[in-house]
DNA sequence: ATTTGTTTTAATCGTTTGATTAAAATTATT
DNA sequence: AATAATTTTAATCAAACGATTAAAACAAAT
């Protein structure tokens, strides 16, 4: 059972390293954002390593639950799954903007520990979602792995180019968050899009 | 005209402050990388700040250099400009990894620096490239920038998230290359379905 | 050849940073 | 209420870090 001020620790340093990543972050900050003494960091979670491990795992986790979440659901269809799970990530992203960034940058600093946390191969093989887009295509020459990593793609990448993004639509904040939530609705028909192609195609 | 040992200097802080970013990267790094004395990167550079601020406009107009060159050849057709503009950031990011996140990195570090030096919008607009997008979009619903943002994301991601990607695709370096030049080959295609589906549809 | 200017080096400085400690304050137990 | 255990605090430590310095090594100029 986790005491108030170790839960205001974890908050903070989740907001703190989520902004700003582990080696450009000073447990000092972290301290002052939770409101607590510094020594505090060390006598609930040792170090700030392991704090940031705590942290990390944590927000991996967030990350994955999304994608298990909707991977696996047979009562809909196969658009209707993905419009599910695009819209989930990206009302995720809305709420948590530094998420994607951050797990992308863990991702290059630490990719065995990432990837064996989330394990994404055995997420998706085997599951519904693959099960429905494989179904789909056939044997069309491209994979269904290919198309699930454009869906991906055009979900995550304006998040991360989220300035550039603005500049190039000329939009303030306000309207960044009624851009995605529009292309969140597009993306399922793109796919589809490139699927029905790609069928024809072959 | 730049040292010697100043571009040596300026190579291996390139190289370390694109793999860690500037928070991780100790200057001693850079010194031993350059196999050069610590006290030389101040004599030369002043500060671990601006040669990290001289290193970054320099990725930052590599990143750059892409866009301009291929966005206003009204030589080619728009799906050979975007094949061309496509294979050239493809290239470039097996050439240098690190790049796409580095630039992401920065992009959320100092938003308004990279965009004002990238300007991303004055590059875009008035273009050839948008030029021809918009005619092929005529009224469509969607318009020419969600388009761009697509290819774009395609194109960036699988490089931001690779360890993620090669491990649902179960692949290996060598065939991570392989398959980023397949997509990269494929996307153009994968483009004109969203467009021709769009039309359609309205 | 000597002087002047430039580049490189080893040593060191002053801060910052993560971590520790010992005492104080608070809470729990008897 | 007295004692023990836990939590919090202020002060401080040692290591790491960016930066500086003074002297040495080297090159250029006269």
């Amino acid at each position: 059972m986790a005491t108030d001020t170790e839960e205001k620790i974890k908050v903070a340093a989740r907001n703190v390293f989520k902004k700003k990543g582990f080696a450009a972050t000073r447990t000092r900050d972290i301290a002052e954002e939770a409101g607590v003494n510094l020594a505090l960091l060390n006598y609930y979670f040792k170090s700030k390593e392991l704090l940031f491990n705590e942290v990390m795992f944590e927000i991996i986790l967030d990350f994955k639950r999304t994608l298990v979440q909707f991977l696996n659901d047979d009562s809909l269809s196969f658009e209707d799954n993905l419009q599910r799970l695009i819209d989930t990530y990206t009302e995720l992203f809305l709420r948590e903007p530094e998420l994607p960034l951050f797990v992308m940058g863990e991702l290059r600093n630490n990719p065995q520990v990432v990837v064996e946390k989330i394990k994404p191969a055995d997420l998706i093989y085997g599951s519904t979602f693959e099960k429905q887009l494989s179904a789909m295509l056939g044997n069309s020459s491209v994979d269904a792995t290919q198309i699930f990593i454009n869906a991906i793609s055009m979900t995550f990448f304006p998040f991360i180019s989220r300035p550039m993004v603005q500049n190039v639509c000329g939009i303030d904040d306000e309207n960044f968050v009624k851009m995605v939530r529009e292309r969140s609705r597009n993306i399922p028909k793109w796919i589809m899009s490139i699927i029905q192609t790609d069928i024809k195609t072959n």
